[in-house]
DNA sequence: ATTAATTACTACCTTTAAGTAGTAATATAA
DNA sequence: TTATATTACTACTTAAAGGTAGTAATTAAT
């Protein structure tokens, strides 16, 4: 049970970004105080600028700055942006189950998963800013 | 929030074989009834062999038989055997936090996903036998 | 203008999961 | 003993995720 490296590096950027009040952050700076690839990271950032939730500025002092309020950005809109949410899956696959009947497991494993998913839904940066206790 | 492929494999083939009372189940047969690739299929037959769950014999009128009682076969092993566990990971990534504070989000994720691995360990194939509602 | 610092774009490389192909080994039955 | 039905093994191919390289575009400072 594990979200993409994709979506991982998204959320501890975001919600490091969220953390500091520097005005602007830089894929270099970002890079290097979260551990994630460059190259990688940039690619990471134009993809978050696209969805809307980050603004970026080229040339010197340029960087990136939330586009919007952290509280509008949902950690649910976060992972739909780097195709990663899955809900509906039977634990053995997909549409495999006759409707009416359930197998004994089917509430242990949908139940926990959407208590994820309406988190994942009902909170957004904001929840995160100030909280998020990162080594780096 | 989803298994790998494989994994799901392995849980359909030996859910439906815990279902049947027939004896003896062939690749040919699970293959064709759980739509599971036959080449993969085998694969994944082979591995749940050398895992001891299954015993198997070739030849004509060979096939897959279980290799213990179902109740000793629990869900988690399955999951272990298809390189499928990951337990303790932040969602943010792993190795991250600093001890003694958590985030806001900690327990809303921790705790469910907690929830699923307790339910892995504690559920067997017996459980499911019987109660595997497949359409095929 | 020139230079330096930055993001954006395009194309490639690597790794892992998923899937396929061919053949060898084995067991049964005719 | 030959044919047939099966699993086991080895190697390849494909698809997707993760990661790298090079260069173009943009901005600001000098
Ligand atoms: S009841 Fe069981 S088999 Fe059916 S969808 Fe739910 S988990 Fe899957
Ligand atoms: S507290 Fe938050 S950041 Fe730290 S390990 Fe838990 S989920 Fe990750």
């Amino acid at each position: 049970m594990k979200l993409k490296a994709t979506s991982e590096y998204a959320l501890r950027i975001l919600a490091h970004m969220s953390n500091t009040n520097e005005d602007s952050h830089t894929a270099k700076g970002l890079s290097q105080t979260l551990n994630i690839p460059y190259k990688y990271l940039t690619r990471i950032m134009t993809n978050l600028g696209k969805a809307g939730f980050i603004n970026s500025t080229r040339g010197k002092n340029g960087g990136f700055i939330f586009a919007k309020p952290l509280e509008e950005i949902k950690i649910y809109d976060i992972l739909e942006v780097m195709n990663d949410v899955n809900e509906d899956v039977c634990l053995m696959g997909e549409g495999l189950c006759s409707q009416g009947e359930h197998c004994v497991l089917h509430e242990s494993w949908s139940k926990p998963k959407q208590l994820i998913e309406e988190m994942f839904k009902n909170s957004s940066l904001k929840d995160l800013q100030k909280s998020a206790p990162f080594k780096a």
